[in-house]
DNA sequence: CCTGCGTCTGACCGTGTGGTCAAACCGCCC
DNA sequence: GGGCGGTTTGACCACACGGTCAGACGCAGG
């Protein structure tokens, strides 16, 4: 991920460069999110980039590139949240803080969340690798830790992968299917800030000892 | 909904046309949910049906009436548990079964599954105008009934709505996302039959009133 | 002013894809 | 068998899309 040769964006050396990869990267960030990887077009990108598409060739040798860019240098944000989960604090707080900054996460990069939505609904094709090896190393950790607090007692005794799909599973539904959840609900609602409360309840609830 | 001839497939009258037309249905649910609308190509399609494509075209007028006809009928299926959700028994039990019953479609239906989850994620272009409708009608209806329910006492004040989101979100993630849950969990388990008991005991506790 | 390098683009290409059509095929009824 | 729906297909079209390339542009250093 530090080398950008080995695949993907040229190193942005000059400063042009730099604020041209962000560009297209943005972009592609809003079509593919959007539209699936299928669905978008390297047009699209450029349009939206502000470029010509030759020009985004110039900088991303071709569609997937720019794709793989984008997932694998989201991913590290995206999986910020649950690195931070340590047992530094009280156990049912911390996970309820990382919950709370999933959700929050649903709401400010919905983008980030289609992206991966889409990637993982196609049987994750550029992606499948990373999910076994970084994403399972880190979970498998996080699980143990919260086996440990289960154990001694600080938690109820809950199953701790799925316990960290279902934080995963509500949190980005809100973000993933906004349209349907918006449409459900009608006018004069604010989705965020109900499933923060139902989501605080239901995980007090599940997790008191 | 009972005429077929407003928009999308032709009438099944003869045989031979009801074959085909549920062949092709029954393609193109494999390849749309695997690959979303754009993804998806009429010669992937045919083939899968065992037609040719200009014998897809000779059923349906075009790939997006295809996706109508699929989405459309089969959003009465998606949609048959809640409906059966009744007050004609107990209240927590109605509730946990049709977290089951979900649950259970989310493993024998996942193309179904996917092919919605698809349709959402891009914004549902070809559905958002049943979501405001016959959806929010459906939900809205079996909120109230809910609500009834937690004023009774029977079960434990929670927002109806978020209660059904919730429910939506945890059963299907196991389908959409059964790549990835199949990654971090690794070999030598069961995602659904873990999932059953995790879901079983986190809907007790937050409806026991 | 010239050179040279990084940046950018118009024009182009090959392929894949949704869709059309005239003609052929098939099987049932007279 | 002949006729006649309904059914099937090969050949074809227009166009969108990913990608290429030769060259133009712009600007810093001499």
């Amino acid at each position: 991920m530090a080398d950008d040769t080995a695949k993907g964006a040229p190193r942005p050396r000059t400063r042009i460069q730099q604020r041209n990869t962000e560009a297209i990267l943005d972009a592609a960030l809003e079509v593919f999110s959007a539209q699936g990887f299928r669905g978008a077009t390297l047009d699209q990108i450029a349009t939206e980039a502000g470029l010509s598409k030759p020009n985004l060739l110039y900088y991303f040798p071709s569609k997937e590139a720019i794709h793989i860019a984008l997932l694998t240098s989201l991913l590290d944000d995206w999986l910020a949240p649950l690195r931070e989960m340590t047992d530094s604090g009280d156990p049912q707080a911390e996970i309820m803080r990382y919950m709370r900054r999933k959700l929050d996460m649903s709401q400010t990069m919905p983008r980030e969340s289609r992206l991966f939505a889409n990637e993982i609904l196609q049987g994750a094709p550029r992606m499948g690798a990373m999910l076994g090896t970084d994403l399972k190393a880190l979970v498998d950790e996080k699980a143990a830790l919260i086996r440990r607090w289960a154990e001694a007692g600080q938690i109820a005794p809950v199953d701790p992968h799925h316990l960290i799909f279902s934080i995963w599973a509500l949190t980005q539904h809100y973000a993933d299917f906004d349209v349907q959840v918006r449409a459900v609900l009608g006018p004069g609602h604010n989705p965020h800030a109900e499933a923060e409360i139902f989501l605080s309840t239901l995980f007090e609830k599940l997790l008191k000892p």
